[in-house]
DNA sequence: CGGGAGTTTTTGACAAAGTCCAAATCTCGG
DNA sequence: CCGAGATTTGGACTTTGTCAAAAACTCCCG
């Protein structure tokens, strides 16, 4: 992703110091929580409200410029990659999450297509299981 | 799903009204919330604690009695129907959530197989989209 | 460069969904 | 019918997030 300032005067966001940092926080830290953003931004710029932090989250994530990602059991998680219908991969006993792209191509059965009279316009995926460290300690 | 007392006894649990109660509140209200349900049972024992409700779930749950779903931006739903590996359909603005069989026999890109060293068990897929009623109000 | 309108940020209260714990109650085998 | 062990209850607490009002800041414009 281009600079922080840049991506945000493309949407017509006027520019703040907790802004680009979050920004920065969440390129550098892929799959974190509001909480974990929280403590990064905070190295950078030496304080930030929570409340900012949820700010600044929402308003990016509604102009298209974050994905938040809500798996079960987990606070909502940000990104920076966004526009490749990638999925994700968490593990249950560690919450850890990895980009997925999806296995087969085309993926026939995740085209958004009518049931039910529903107009779908999006297919979430998350494969569950264990990670490789997680694997290890339990045996 | 047969009666609430034989499926308890099957798992070797105590039967208690609480526990018949709220197997008969998910199998008539699928993807209910653990609230609602609570409402259904005081309207047939009287009286059941919030505590009790989430016990009550968390131990059926972790049996394989019901199966819990957890959609973005909605508390956890419950439902019966278990081990057919359906998937959901939720409506973006009412939150009204369906089953919906995979489109495709057999789902390729779903089958649980490993990638970056994962060992995956589940694959879960909610498609998101507008509801019929829901597209009406907004026209 | 300085002023101001309109956004952002901050602070602090509040809300929803669950969990933790200890005391009271209930279930079920003997 | 008894008692050990499991379940239910009530109340405090935690986490994640939102609401609202006041203070601070951004950026345009003269």
């Amino acid at each position: 992703m281009r600079d922080p300032e840049t991506t945000l005067r493309q949407h017509d966001l006027p520019v703040t110091a907790q802004r680009s940092a979050v920004l920065r926080a969440v390129s550098r830290h892929p799959h974190a929580t509001a909480d974990a953003i929280a403590e990064v931004v905070r190295e950078e710029l030496g304080s930030i409200s929570r409340q900012s932090v949820y700010n600044v989250l929402n308003v990016l994530t509604d102009k298209g410029i974050l994905r938040r990602i809500q798996p079960a059991d987990s606070a909502a998680l940000y990104e920076d990659r966004i526009g490749d219908n990638h999925h994700h991969l968490v593990c249950r006993s560690c919450g850890h999450t990895e980009d997925v792209c999806c296995a087969v191509g085309a993926a026939p059965c995740l085209t958004a297509h009518s049931h039910h009279g529903f107009r779908i316009d999006e297919a979430e995926v998350i494969y569950w299981g264990t990670c490789p460290a997680c694997q290890k300690k339990k045996r």
